[in-house]
DNA sequence: TAGTGGTCTAGACCACCCT
DNA sequence: GGGTGGTCTAGACCACTAC
């Protein structure tokens, strides 16, 4: 693999060191080059070198020691499938060694709901784009989702939209907004009657609500979401370093 | 204010900038000075104020836009009492808005169950040290829960601990141990008769529950606990920068 | 004591946005 | 054009750990 310059060469030693450790060429629990055999081998500096160690700390991939060493963390396969923004839910499944697939339950255009007004920061009544779906993972129902995007935002001009894709794509593709940051709140719910045919989950059993609204750059709420995530299906992991 | 040199400077400057939003010294909304003029202003270098802005916008309060400025964000109050590291429950009622108390239930050596003994890497039976804690947000029952340590890594010479002490604390004081990562798995459950006579909720009722290990550097599991959270007195919240 | 990660600097160039 | 954040470098010194 060489660096080549188009691409954030940050990325490229990111991509790089990720795949090494993923496809075992530093087995979990083994100790990486130092930093400065890193930058050199790759013909970068120090710097760029830590940027991305850094951000393999974050995430729970590697332990740093000051004095000592890098190590791949030896509990690599636990940490596969976490948490790691919940706005793609077909790879959440994928990385959680399911087959992700997509069921479109509606896609239509309705009135704002008071509360989705609210957080859309929207008049009450302004017409939203409604996309109800539900994930499956190797054909088990485990989550089903519901966002609502105002339709003053939609720049495209066209009326059939690819249920297919993740909120993030759809948002690129139809909007022509990239997404800043995301709130998540969580919550426990009961399976519904209704709730339970789609999940197929007796009513009355408890579940997980999430609540998503995503922000771009400019504070401006984009997508307003419920979803109903299954964790006897699907477990919902998160991994968080001190510091 | 001024920088001083003990303390990493990076964590000053991140102290400085963030007491200075949260005094609405840059009230949300406003553009905060440009980096090299905020690195002339506090004495330090470019490269370093732009490692504390990076964390700050990870944690979603200030916003970045190339060839603009930096943003505070706009709906700051809205992301305080985030979850921002589950290991400090009396930081997160307090962030909420809320007065924290802790009631002791029970600290006592036991030993541990199987799925303990799997998850923090004993044997079974070994002795576990048994801390279960109420919290209460404001004098409402607002989070339940029980932390198993092994005996083996308590250090100090005591029989008498002190409840109140966050875990990460408590590990510091009586283990001399350093947190280094958690994992945690969010689930739903349903509240039990002897659960709902803790926190005040009727059985049956959805509760979310929180299954959380601690690592060190060394990968060595410290405390495995197991909370149950009443998202109905305090909210659950995460928030996550893209990229 | 040698080598590691941790911290920090000074400066360069680029991509992008505004006016 | 002028200023902003984004990227990257080369090198310095420190703190810690293993040997």
């Amino acid at each position: 693999m060489r660096i080549q310059r188009p691409k954030p060469i940050v990325e490229q030693v990111n991509d790089i060191l990720r795949q090494q450790i993923r496809d075992r060429e530093y087995p979990p629990g083994s100790r990486l080059p130092s930093e400065s055999e890193l930058a050199q081998a790759l013909g970068v500096s120090r710097a760029t070198v830590r940027t991305v160690l850094a951000k393999l700390a974050a995430d729970g991939l590697i332990l740093r020691k000051q004095g000592d060493g890098t190590y791949v963390n030896e509990r690599l396969d636990e940490l596969d499938g976490r948490y790691g923004g919940m706005w793609d839910f077909s790879r959440l499944i994928q990385n959680n060694g399911y087959q992700p697939t997509i069921q479109t339950i509606a896609i239509e255009t309705r009135n704002a709901s008071s509360r989705e007004a609210e957080l859309l920061a929207l008049d009450e009544d302004t017409a939203v784009l409604s996309l109800t779906r539900l994930f499956f993972a190797d054909d088990k129902p485990a989550i089903l989702a519901a966002n609502a995007i105002p339709v003053s935002i939609i720049e495209a001009e066209t009326d059939t939209y690819d249920g297919q894709l993740p909120i993030h794509k759809f948002l690129r593709e139809y909007c022509f907004q990239e997404i800043a940051y995301v709130v998540s709140e969580i919550e426990a719910a009961l399976v519904t009657a209704k709730l339970g045919e789609s999940l197929k989950k007796e009513p009355g059993l408890p579940i997980l609500r999430l609540i998503e609204t995503f922000y771009n750059k400019n504070n401006q709420p984009l997508v307003y979401g419920t979803s109903f995530y299954d964790h006897t299906v699907l477990n919902l992991h998160l991994v968080q370093a001190w510091g």
